[in-house]
DNA sequence: ATCATTTGAATCAAATTTGATTCATTATTG
DNA sequence: CAATAATGAATCAAATTTGATTCAAATGAT
């Protein structure tokens, strides 16, 4: 399997179990195009499936914060790109809010891992200094942005996929509604 | 039964189902702190436990509309009296939002049923009409506004479960945020 | 064209979940 | 208090899902 056929696959796996978190490795394999047998191959057990999904994820949440410079560019320039960054890989995006979420997954074997509360508080830690450099209100807790943030990529990536919105406005209209709100001014 | 305790067992299934959409029926009698037979007594077949919480979450969202004066009160007003009836059935929100949304639930029994289109329709008008009232932005699609107040309704409440916001909180944070959005003025 | 590899289809046993029932015990109600 | 109803615990068969294996067909590289 080449790198390239392994991403599609990733991918199509990550859709797959957001449109339905219980589907079976049966439904995996036929939504990927591949056989069951294909599928067992490339990870024999359904707990190995999983695990292989969330270190990619993990892996294409990393890229993301790390090239949209968050540490290092100016808190607006950032965030578009953050954005941009999101949207490219809406798949894993909204993969990893239906799997990893600690509200939906509270009991099952994977509550937010240490990996993913990294990703959290590093989110937490840029919209503090926005807030410190005067960028985002400062009247509202820093986590409030990080999980609206975070609420508005999972919706905006809903929208798009239900034909709500169009794909070539999903970058203005995050933007517009994340910094300044539904209303009129 | 009586009402009471059915309504008590309704939100602890909501809540346990949203936690882990996967849950067994002994997971959620645990949870329900009733036996498995009793649950079964309640509803027979699983089939028939998500029909009558599917009833009951579309009775409640039929309630919180009516009662907030959508169609009647000014756009703001009904908007504020609609947040504080969400925030009431949070536990039925978060349920609808992660059993009965078409993204996460596109091949199951459930995809987006007519009962939920047309709340979804109902708040569609809503903000188009607040839109033409001049109180929404009217450079966005009304239907962005739907989503984005769903999208909002179940982060303000997954934030709030998981304690990095005050329940106290809540109404002021989501209706400051929705209106106003992130940026510093 | 050949050889090695990958894939798809089918099958099977084990594990899990579900639907259904029984019976003793606990709560309620009259 | 007595009788009636509701509950919990346990059990069982059927259905489903999973993990594992086999083998023929297809694919790709040399």
């Amino acid at each position: 399997m080449t790198p390239d056929t392994e991403e599609t696959l990733l991918r199509s796996l990550a859709l797959t179990l957001t449109e339905n978190p219980g589907a079976t490795l049966q439904e995996m394999a036929k939504a990927a195009g591949v056989s069951r047998a294909t599928l067992y191959r490339f990870a024999p057990t359904r707990e190995q499936l999983m695990d292989i999904l969330k270190q990619h994820m993990l892996k294409v949440m990393t890229r993301i914060m790390d090239t949209a410079g968050l540490e290092t560019l100016p808190p607006m320039q950032a965030l578009r790109q953050l954005i941009t960054n999101y949207i490219a890989e809406k798949e894993f995006c909204a993969f990893m809010m239906t799997q990893f979420d600690p509200y939906i997954k509270k009991n099952t074997e994977s509550p937010i891992p240490g990996e993913c509360a990294v990703h959290e508080e590093r989110l937490d830690r840029f919209f503090q200094q926005g807030q410190n450099a005067g960028v985002f209100r400062a009247n509202v807790p820093n986590r409030w942005l990080t999980d609206m943030f975070f609420c508005f990529i999972f919706g905006l990536c809903e929208s798009e996929y239900r034909g709500r919105i169009a794909r070539a406005d999903m970058e203005t209209l995050f933007e517009d509604m994340f910094l300044y709100g539904a209303l009129a001014r």
